[in-house]
RNA sequence: GCCCGGAUGGGGUAGUGGUUAUCCUCUGGGACUGUGGAUCCCAGGAGCCGGGUUCGAAUCCCGGUCCGGGCCCCA
């Protein structure tokens, strides 16, 4: 009876890895360019912290277990929440702002389908200390930047919650109007408006689908949209390209402003690729009242629409026809020597050897004989070209690692 | 949690209520014991799981699991 993987999981082979990493590359260096530092917080928390944060109800889609001393844990189901926990914890005193960047998996009890995994990874970053517009346009131009690195093509909405709070002040279901306007269904939005009697907030809103930019958005309401404005400034002079979007929603009360979205095509019906926005969860957990500004960018998502393929540079295959741990030792030489080398583990002939060799599309195969052991040369076989030569240890080093063609004998 | 569609060697597949389940690829070995790629030969390896119908099920039916797509959710 073969195991399986557990359902919404994954098995990655190299050469997926190796892609994988080459993603996760180029977000570091753009992350450490903004100057941002990596940390890293438990797989595991208190369940509490994510009910803290996002009411009893999320306690479904999460991996929640009791450990063997009654526990109530919880793996985690994303990260900002452990983020500020652990800045909360250890770091309220370190000199404001913190610039964090994390690459962790999170966890979550769902439905898998396209874009979607019960265990899938997260490429974030917080920055600690300011909500203010230079800090959010910092955290919108990070993100961008990273994704516009790994050549996604992505759309952008910024939005502000505050306005649709402003919007909605008078209406009892705030919570339930503002999932509504995430969801887009204006529709059962005009219902709820209605019983309120508050039909004219229904048009405001309508007109806010139409708005691409703060000046249009001025026409429509009177509202204070200056810290947005410094932000879009910025974001002008910079040339990020972005809509002003304010049915961008989040149902949960600790973001505080500016929230934002990219979206991609490709995804099915899981395009959104990454979501950020400004909160204040610090208090939340115990600190000081204490804003912070960040995004996560869905890692696999990003992933599916990744093209750049590093190229794997095969080993050289040390062929050996003497004692294994004569070709143990000389693979150990050219390992010291920064050379990448297999050698026969299988107990092979010679043919099957350069065979195996060619198998794995390697360049060079170094020949190990009675003779070459005798006499100490090393014949190096350039398996592009089919030549061979005689050459010295350090001959044999700087040619592979130079990439040499042997063209003749 | 809901709806739809899938599942045959490691990968890709054919077929059919009835002998030993097709082909390609792959992997290992050999032809060929100091030289790869070509060719040929041999070997390995499969009907998701459980139940039902039937003389007989991989095939039909039901349930489950997993995968894909959509909904819900998306902190």
């Amino acid at each position: 009876m073969k195991i399986e993987r557990p359902r919404g999981t994954r098995d990655f082979l190299p050469e997926e890895m190796e892609k994988r990493r080459e993603l996760e590359k180029i977000f570091r260096e753009v992350a450490e360019l903004f100057g941002y530092r990596e940390i890293q917080t438990p797989t595991f928390e208190h369940l509490e912290l994510f009910t803290i944060k996002s009411g009893e109800e999320i306690i479904k889609e999460i991996y929640a277990f009791k450990d063997k001393g009654g526990r109530d844990l919880a793996l985690r189901p994303e990260l900002t929440a452990p983020v500020m926990r652990m800045f909360v914890n250890e770091c309220s005193h370190l000199p404001k702002p913190l610039r964090f960047y994390y690459f962790s998996n999170c966890f979550r009890y769902e439905r898998p389908q396209k874009g979607r995994y019960r265990e899938f990874w997260q490429f974030g970053a917080e920055l600690i200390g300011s909500n203010s517009p230079e800090a959010e346009a910092e955290v919108i131009l990070l993100s961008y930047r990273m994704l516009e690195r790994a050549g996604v093509n992505f759309e952008l909405s910024i939005g502000d919650v505050n306005l649709l709070r402003y919007v909605l002040r008078d209406i009892p279901e705030k919570e339930a109007a503002m999932r509504l306007i995430d969801k887009e269904e204006f529709e059962a939005l005009k219902r709820l408006l209605a019983k309120y009697d508050m039909v004219e907030i229904y048009e405001t809103i309508l007109q806010f689908r139409e708005i691409k930019n703060v000046e249009e958005a001025e026409e429509v309401i009177d509202y204070d949209f200056s810290h947005l404005k410094k932000i879009c400034e910025i974001l002008d002079e910079l040339g990020l390209r972005y809509f002003v979007d304010f049915t961008v929603a989040r149902g949960l009360d600790y973001y505080t402003g500016t929230v934002f979205e990219y979206y991609a095509e490709g995804l099915g019906a899981q395009k959104q690729v990454c979501g950020g926005g400004s909160y204040r969860l610090a208090k939340l957990f115990g600190g000081e009242d204490v804003p912070g500004t960040g995004f996560a960018i869905g890692f696999d998502r990003v992933m599916e629409l990744f093209v750049k393929s590093p190229k794997y540079e095969p080993p050289v295959v040390v062929v050996s026809l003497v004692e294994s741990k004569e070709a143990f030792k000389i693979a150990e030489r050219f390992r010291e020597n920064g050379v990448k080398v297999v050698v026969d583990v299988m107990g092979r002939s010679m043919k099957k050897q350069m065979s195996f060799a060619n198998d794995i599309s390697a360049e060079y195969a170094v020949i190990i004989g009675k003779k070459e052991l005798e006499s100490g040369v090393f014949s190096v076989k350039d398996l592009v070209t089919g030549k061979q030569k005689s050459v010295s240890f350090e001959e044999a080093v700087e040619l592979i690692k130079s990439k040499g063609r042997i063209d003749e004998e």
